[in-house]
DNA sequence: GTGAAAGCGCTAACAA
DNA sequence: TTGTTAGCGCTTTCAC
């Protein structure tokens, strides 16, 4: 079978079912299909006459072009994925935005993977995103499995890791220091006179920043001379409802607890209200502090003590490092930090 | 140039940066590429040893396999596009739960664009989801640009438009009547005895399914002989936050309106602890109502009536339908429809 | 059980 | 400005 012979079968007569191709829109204009390529990635000159031409037999048959075919022949695809354990809280979604904001005009286009947190999940994500040889890669945390690791390394594309920055990232990094948010929120809290101090939060191994704030908190604890007076966890659920019933068993538990610091704003949230129900002094007999800054908060009763995770900027600058390395590739990473503020609220004492 | 010579430019001795290809897997290990391919799609039957030798080398080198060139080498992409217009409010999230679930098993990747609630970006969003050939798209919602519309009734592939029925799918469509969920609360509103009824909703104009809620609604209380007593629109910013100021702003203007029947949860919590914070009688004076059954509503200090939008469900029976289809491309598309629940919880009096 | 050849639909590079 | 040629890295098909 000679090789036209291989490319009549191609014909649209053949199946009216199969999709386009270049070839069809080049039939149809009567253009070859590299000019027609070229048309429709506005590349190179063409001619007003052929560029109208090939649009309107583009338009009329309703072709879009295989993107499959044209990464393969050019090195080159337009995406960029990013790997997240979550959506189900509010954290994820806004990181996402700043990385749309910032890629919307760059041609590039977010493909995001979750894994639940869980270190098998992120590792088949990675391997299957790393498959479609992406632009680059937005992963969140610095922990992953060595294979996963390996890959990252591997990868040849600009990786970004972020969220955490307490760590060593396999390339670039972005984010903020959680050990060091732990510590500064207890010493806002010892400084505001509390000391008998709880903590309350998820009941997950693999949320590590979660857990490095936690170490930070205890740090800044013990270099007071103090230690937590109570510690509850929970793991899924409805966290508004977890924060209350939490919030209720270390009160039942433990009567004379000052302050409660919650693992994150929708359980403290949680716990906000249920004081607020039970008529406890907040602030003034009892503190409470959350975590991320969500938007929920501005519509609570009372203002939750939390410190701003900058999600919206996170995910700013992860994209702008992806979208700012042509093809470098070689070029070391860069570690940027943001630095969190305090937001103190209606419920910290002052 | 000889085919062989191009091959043999393709060494790794070549550029020591790129990534690997079957080839490299080969030589590593000795075996035709053709046969490295069936031992890591596990396809064919290949003798123990060779596969070890083959896993082996794989391992060792890092290879990871390049998806585009199979996709277009097969014909096959194991991608399920997923177009929704936000992640931001708590509904798609858990639509992507149902996917997830249900994809897991079958090889099937999701891969989610988001469009927030612009005709213009969901149009590019579908042209580039289908330019990388999936095996499927799911859509939310069943209104589109005519291009769009056009683009999906050619695209090839089943294509399940989800959340709402109220309307003409290009293909199949899995989701709730949006219109009869506005018609079924109101009817309970009316039969609970309230009779100045408020709406408070989001100004968006492209949101239809909120749109039919509320045309089902005035359509109920039309049947009725009612009109709504009032109506207060907001866009942007922190829903509980905009919930208790609409709230606020409602009542001011229209004291004596007995039920507050809001376009969705969020908006409802924020009015809900607004009318609880002064102290009004829920529901005796005054009723409430949402849209969603989001899990939130367990956390707060009274339920929310709310009804239940069936997200997981829509989410899973999207996927079966994607995943469900070989390649039949030509079978009619399902309609399947679903039926929320009303929640009275405890802000309709009964 | 294994390998060789052909080509998926596009684009880079060069020729005209 | 336009066209021709040679692949991109894999899988299908068929031969051994």
């Amino acid at each position: 079978m000679t090789f036209g012979a291989a490319k009549l079968s191609n014909t649209s007569a053949q199946d009216p079912r199969r999709t386009l191709t270049l070839r069809d829109v080049s039939e149809a204009s009567g253009v070859s299909e590299m000019t027609v390529s070229r048309v429709l990635r506005n590349r190179g000159d063409v001619s007003e006459a052929t560029r109208e031409r090939v649009l309107q037999a583009a338009r009329t048959l309703g072709y879009v072009p295989n993107k499959i075919a044209g990464a393969l022949a050019s090195q080159r695809v337009n995406l960029v994925g990013v790997v997240i354990p979550s959506l189900s809280n509010m954290v994820f979604p806004e990181v996402m935005t700043g990385i749309s904001e910032v890629l919307e005009d760059t041609g590039l286009q977010p493909v995001v993977g979750v894994t639940n947190y869980s270190p098998d999940r992120e590792e088949a994500v990675i391997y299957e995103m790393l498959s479609w040889r992406p632009t680059g890669l937005i992963v969140a945390g610095l922990e992953h499995s060595e294979a996963a690791q390996a890959m990252l390394a591997q990868a040849g594309v600009p990786i970004v890791e972020i969220m955490d920055i307490d760590g060593t990232p396999v390339d670039s990094a972005v984010g903020i220091s959680h050990r060091r948010a732990g510590r500064q929120m207890a010493e806002a809290i010892i400084a505001a006179g509390y000391r008998r101090i709880a903590f309350l939060g998820t009941q997950m191994p693999n949320d590590h920043r979660a857990r490095k704030r936690l170490e930070g908190f205890e740090e800044a604890l013990a270099k007071a001379g103090l230690a937590l007076a109570d510690r509850e966890f929970y793991s899924g659920g409805s966290a508004l409802l977890k924060g209350r019933e939490m919030t209720e068993a270390v009160l039942a538990r433990n009567p004379d607890v000052d302050f409660l610091y919650y693992s994150n704003d929708m359980i403290g949230a949680g716990g906000l209200l249920y004081c607020l129900e039970k008529g406890l002094d907040v602030p003034g007999k009892i503190g409470l502090a959350g975590f991320n800054g969500v938007e929920l908060l501005d519509g609570l009763p009372r203002r939750l003590a939390t410190m701003d995770a900058c999600r919206l900027e996170i995910g700013r600058r992860a994209a702008e490092i992806i979208a700012g390395k042509p093809h470098l590739g070689v070029v070391g990473g860069e570690v940027i930090e943001l630095f969190p503020t305090l937001q103190p609220g209606d419920t910290i004492r002052h």
